[in-house]
DNA sequence: AGCGGTCATTCAGAAG
DNA sequence: CTTCTGAATGACCGCTCTCCCTTA
């Protein structure tokens, strides 16, 4: 007996070393994560430092030697013997007074026979920087672009202003291409741009034998290669045939290269370079940062019908009279919502893809011509939208991702005037957009990312965006153009350890019962609504809804908790369940805080109808705590 | 398969 | 001891069920 005792002492002590030695396995596992990190963000923060010095110092010993900031910004200049005809055609042609950043620098070093890559975000005049050297030159500039929309839209605007300008693809008829191909040759060169898709130039011996003919006769004045990030497998969207054009630069070696893209990390653009056969082109990086735009985030009420409301009073009086975009989630919601804020007086429109592509058309019309002050879009609306006095992008349901977001709120404040950019951060919507995205490979990280950027309010809005475009803005970057840089001061640290094992216990004793709980159900039990068989076991909130909510976020996206999906004939159900993390609660000294809007004693006040209930529970309370040393 | 709304049931406490 | 009232709970029924064309 003796015995017996002492094997099963040991087998006690044994269980609780056990224990503990994985939880401070977890805990390495979490400083090594940290270490790596840190030693990247250290790595990126040294590259800042060097760069400058070291790259100009490597390019040096190239065929051509790379230039320094000092030598570039030489050509920001206006002495070069081109720029009387530039500043003339800026303002005649194209009907435009001023340049914007580094477009005059993209054009001069173009003008003076150099290769450039240029890199900038969509609306801030990439074109430009080769359509008004091409009416400055003798002879035609070949522009090979992905998309024959695109290169149509080009055309009816170039045709507006009178710069003659034309196209081939493979639906152009005979006697199109028979004509284009002879002006090619032209002496009197009657067009002075040419469009062609990247399989013209891979497929089309005909047409590179009449390039060739006009290179010889010097016609050929110019190549611009737009969306060049195809080029490259790294890239989001590759294309075969773009690999294929290395052969423009063997073949016309003296003809200046433009290429441009707003999406390259500098990798692709590496890569590019190899495959263009361009060995030391110039790189023009603009910013990403949109300084006018004011981004902000506010919680949205789970009651649908005063989050519409809400809207509406923010476009009667903020914006009144003002032009501007909501984007929602489905079809569905941009044909409830643009008739509810019709219901409120508002002129909005519904627009997506399951339209008639004449009505779709006939909206953007009057949306652009201001006849129509708003449209209620889903991301349907968005190739071909320019519109430049657009006053506010308002998500009533929060995007995809990061990236996404950047897109669709930069169409707000094209012409350079202050702007607003709002998401309504709503609960519920992440797990509608979470089973949305499953089965894309990295589509719950982006996500992840995007609510990250709803729920921080600890970080700048800009400095977590940046970090996607591998810049860094600072708080003199924003500028107090965000919510959390001009309201630092009303939030504070919150300890919430206490509200993770409570959580972590309303779920073990579901799971007991064998009972799966979806987010909403989860909230619920914990803000006390459950069925009496648990009632004794768990331990109910205090925190008002939008709190608890806020809570439950944080522990998702610091792997505290985590997400289940079930796979039903009609839908896919979202399930909570632990997390990889959740062990680490069970040790004593792990603690756990967020930052919160400390106005919350304000909203707990209203829960006092409930105290009464709660008394009752008081017992239990105390038994649980007993339970957690 | 979840969620919101409606209806019936149960229970506690107060009034007669 | 009975009757009435209001609150809380559980069973049941009916409704709903998701972004964008990428391209020779």
């Amino acid at each position: 007996m003796d015995g017996d005792g002492r094997t099963s002492d040991v087998q006690a002590e044994l269980d609780s070393v056990e224990a503990e030695l994985e939880l401070v396995e977890l805990q390495i596992a979490e400083l090594l994560e940290k270490q790596s990190e840190l030693t990247a963000h250290k790595k990126t923060l040294l590259q800042q430092l060097d760069q400058p010095p070291s790259s100009s110092a490597d390019k040096s010993c190239g065929p051509e030697p790379a230039m320094t900031q000092q030598e570039l910004q030489q050509y920001d200049g206006t002495d070069f013997p081109w720029s009387k005809e530039v500043a003339q055609q800026l303002k005649d042609s194209f009907h435009l007074s001023t340049f914007r950043a580094l477009q005059l620098r993209a054009i001069n070093l173009s003008l003076s026979g150099r290769d450039v890559f240029l890199v900038m975000p969509t609306g801030r005049g990439k074109s430009l920087c080769y359509q008004l050297p091409a009416v400055c030159s003798q002879g035609f500039t070949l522009v090979i672009s992905p998309l024959v929309s695109l290169m149509e839209d080009q055309i009816m605007y170039l045709t507006s202003i009178n710069v003659s300008a034309v196209m081939l693809c493979a639906s152009s008829s005979k006697e199109h291409t028979k004509t284009v191909m002879a002006g090619m040759t032209d002496p009197n060169a009657p067009f002075k741009l040419v469009y062609v898709t990247p399989e013209k130039i891979a497929k089309s011996k005909l047409f590179v034998s009449r390039l060739e003919k006009a290179y010889k006769a010097k016609l050929l004045s110019r190549i611009a290669v737009d969306e060049v990030h195809c080029c490259s497998q790294w890239g989001h969207d590759f294309r075969p045939d773009y690999k294929l054009l290395g052969i423009l630069k063997r073949q016309f070696p003296k003809v200046p290269l433009l290429g441009l893209t707003a999406t390259a990390t500098s990798n692709v653009l590496q890569d590019c370079k190899e495959i263009l056969c361009v060995p030391q082109p110039i790189t023009i990086v603009a910013s990403f940062n949109r300084t006018n735009l004011n981004y902000q985030v506010l919680i949205k009420e789970s009651n649908v019908d005063a989050s519409i409301s809400e809207i509406a009073s923010l476009i009667k009086n903020r914006y009144k009279d003002q032009s501007g975009i909501v984007y929602v989630f489905s079809q569905k919601d941009a044909e409830s919502v643009s008739s509810e804020l019709q219901k409120r007086d508002i002129l909005a429109y519904p627009y997506h893809a399951n339209m008639e592509p004449e009505h779709k058309s006939r909206i953007h019309r009057k949306w652009s011509g201001n006849k129509i002050k708003v449209v209620v879009a889903t991301v349907a609306f968005g190739m071909g939208i320019d519109k430049s006095d657009v006053r506010f992008v308002i998500h009533h349901t929060l995007s995809k991702s990061i990236e996404n977001y950047y897109q669709e709120s930069g169409r707000a404040g094209r012409d350079d005037r202050p702007a607003d950019c709002i998401v309504y951060f709503g609960f519920s919507d992440i797990f509608r957009i979470s089973t949305m995205v499953v089965m894309e490979n990295v589509g719950q990280k982006k996500l992840q990312q995007m609510v990250d950027y709803c729920q921080n309010v600890d970080r700048c809005r800009r400095s977590l965006m940046a970090v996607h475009f591998d810049e860094v803005w600072d708080n003199e970057g924003c500028n107090h153009m965000c919510d959390t840089c001009r309201c630092a001061k009303d939030f504070s640290t919150v300890d919430i350890t206490q509200h993770a094992r409570q959580l972590v216990q309303v779920l073990e004793v579901a799971a007991s019962q064998d009972e799966k709980l979806t987010p909403l159900k989860l909230l619920e039990r914990w803000m006390g609504k459950c069925p009496a068989k648990q009632r004794a076991l768990i331990h109910t909130t205090t925190l008002c809804r939008a709190q608890a909510e806020a809570v439950i976020v944080r522990l998702l996206l610091q792997g505290y908790l985590r997400e289940d999906f079930s796979f039903t004939p009609y839908t896919t159900i979202f399930y909570m369940k632990l997390g990889r993390r959740a062990p680490l609660l069970k040790n004593t000294n792990h603690t756990l805080s967020m930052k919160m809007v400390t106005q919350s004693a304000g909203v707990e006040a209203k829960e006092g109808k409930r105290s009464g209930h709660s008394a009752g529970d008081a017992p239990k309370s105390k038994k649980v705590k007993t339970h957690l040393p």
